[in-house]
DNA sequence: ACTTAAACAGAAAATAAATTACAGTATGCA
DNA sequence: TGCATACTGTAATTTATTTTCTGTTTAAGT
């Protein structure tokens, strides 16, 4: 559908030339729109023709026909796209980038998933005894929100981001709990050790991880979350907002199952904060 | 914005052979993105060139620049909105919305975010002697993930979610520290008191919080991440995650104002992770 | 009702843009 | 090494858009 997103797919099948006229597209989608076919071509130091010949590859009729797909790409707001950040770039620049590569992100870790897989996880976690979740680094927090979340619905859970703590009480698990194991990577030992160990005592093992790796290999159920590698500063950072969005969607897949009723203690945990806050005015 | 509408506003602006072409291009726009200006004087009857002077005067360059405009306005107006979970929702159906809320959620926090603010943060961030975070709740864990990138560049950083503990770490701030509060509310009372404490010492304190809340009031810089209410299901989703794409943007600023030689730094914090993962097969 | 200026509309010319046809060059494979 | 296939660019052609200019209509003022 989106026409960015089209061109870095097929990125590998372009040619040479054809890729050059490519990465000034997705550098600058927006300067395109407004180009001659002749302006891009020297933009991309090649000739006209291959900018025809690029948009056919496309699908699309020619060059004002790929600027009108691109336009509608655009108009959606943003180009969700994965853009790197340069050494240069100003603030907004950046701020901009990194907005969007999250979106982009998020969009492609959506796809990634697995709906019944979300369902049956849904179903674990609404019958389990007992819910740990367990990460590490980035995956802590993600961990430790989790708890945050699933503590409202007034069910034990815990969350240790401590590898003694995370080993005791995977060896204390039992058939009906359920273990939540995060990392992005799936290659953390301690980790995987844990997985491990939770299923040896017949815990059910929920992974958000990728698929493919050690760690998945451990678990009854795989939500892999897919994600552009975070390569550029070093830091986690589409990773977790992924998995966040994922333990929202376990969280509101565990209130629905659980029905109306149970909402209202939802109801009740927020407004036991009201005191602790400063009164709205209006 | 929209064109169609604009077109709509400026019908009694418009000569009688501009109308007619007005009237063509309302009754099926998506025909006119496909067409030449000669097609589409044809189809009103009309001449080319006053086709020509329809698109200028709805402000755009030329016929071609039109068509641009009224692509883009009809695409699929904002593909990422606000769409609330429903009782009856499928997994598929709920895991989409909520992706798709958040998605919507960061688009809107990008636009509300002043990059001005954000590169003045950045400053007084590089140059601060110690920066702490504070949150609570599910602001703790925004908190908690901005200690785990700041760390990585080997600044003295900490966090506390730990009322007391803030209380003390702010009144033991001063000039040249760096206080980050986080509070999507901006209306938890002891945040608020912490943010006021660490001000009257002279620390910088730098709030991401929403604007004109009372915890904004006792900042130096106010970061106001606007959010589409949470209000669905009683718990804090889009705020947090809007937070934290924004202390990725900190960070990243951060990295960038440091230069390259510091970025070899990140690499050897990753890389000191290396021994505790399982090695990668391929 | 007539005059005049302004706005309007279209024909034709000029310009700009995109596409095609073709030819040279590189690349890979037998 | 030779042949075939796929790339790429130049130049020619076609198509599309814009400008200029001229005749016409419209509206305002006398």
């Amino acid at each position: 559908m989106n026409i960015l997103e089209k061109i870095t797919n097929e990125l590998d099948t372009l040619s040479k030339s054809e890729r050059k006229v490519a990465e000034v597209i997705l550098s600058s989608p927006s300067t395109v729109i407004h180009s001659s076919i002749a302006a891009l071509a020297k933009q991309a130091n090649i000739s006209e023709p291959t900018v025809n010949r690029f948009c056919r590859r496309l699908d699309t009729k020619g060059y004002p026909d790929f600027k009108l797909h691109l336009a509608q790409s655009l108009a959606n707001g943003t180009p969700y796209v994965n853009r790197h950040v340069d050494e240069n770039d100003t603030a907004e620049e950046y701020t901009d980038k990194i907005f969007e590569s999250t979106m982009a992100s998020l969009e492609l870790a959506r796809k990634s998933l697995d709906p019944s897989l979300i369902n049956r996880s849904v179903d674990v976690l609404t019958q389990a005894n007992k819910i740990s979740f367990f990460g590490l680094g980035a995956s802590a927090i993600v961990a430790h929100d989790a708890q945050n979340k699933f503590f409202r619905f007034n069910v034990p859970v815990v969350y240790f981001d401590d590898i003694l703590m995370q080993r005791m009480s995977a060896i204390n698990s039992r058939q009906g709990d359920v273990v939540i194991v995060i990392s992005h990577t799936g290659r953390t030992k301690s980790l995987v050790e844990v997985a491990s160990l939770a299923k040896e005592n017949d815990a059910t093992v929920i992974g958000i991880t990728t698929k493919d790796t050690p760690l998945a290999k451990e678990c009854s159920i795989v939500l892999s979350v897919e994600v552009a590698e975070d390569t550029d500063l070093y830091m986690p950072m589409s990773s977790r907002i992924a998995q966040l969005a994922l333990v929202d969607v376990l969280a509101t897949g565990f209130t629905l199952r659980r029905g109306s009723k149970f909402r209202d203690n939802l109801k009740k945990v927020k407004d036991s904060l009201r005191s602790s806050r400063f009164e709205r005015k209006d």
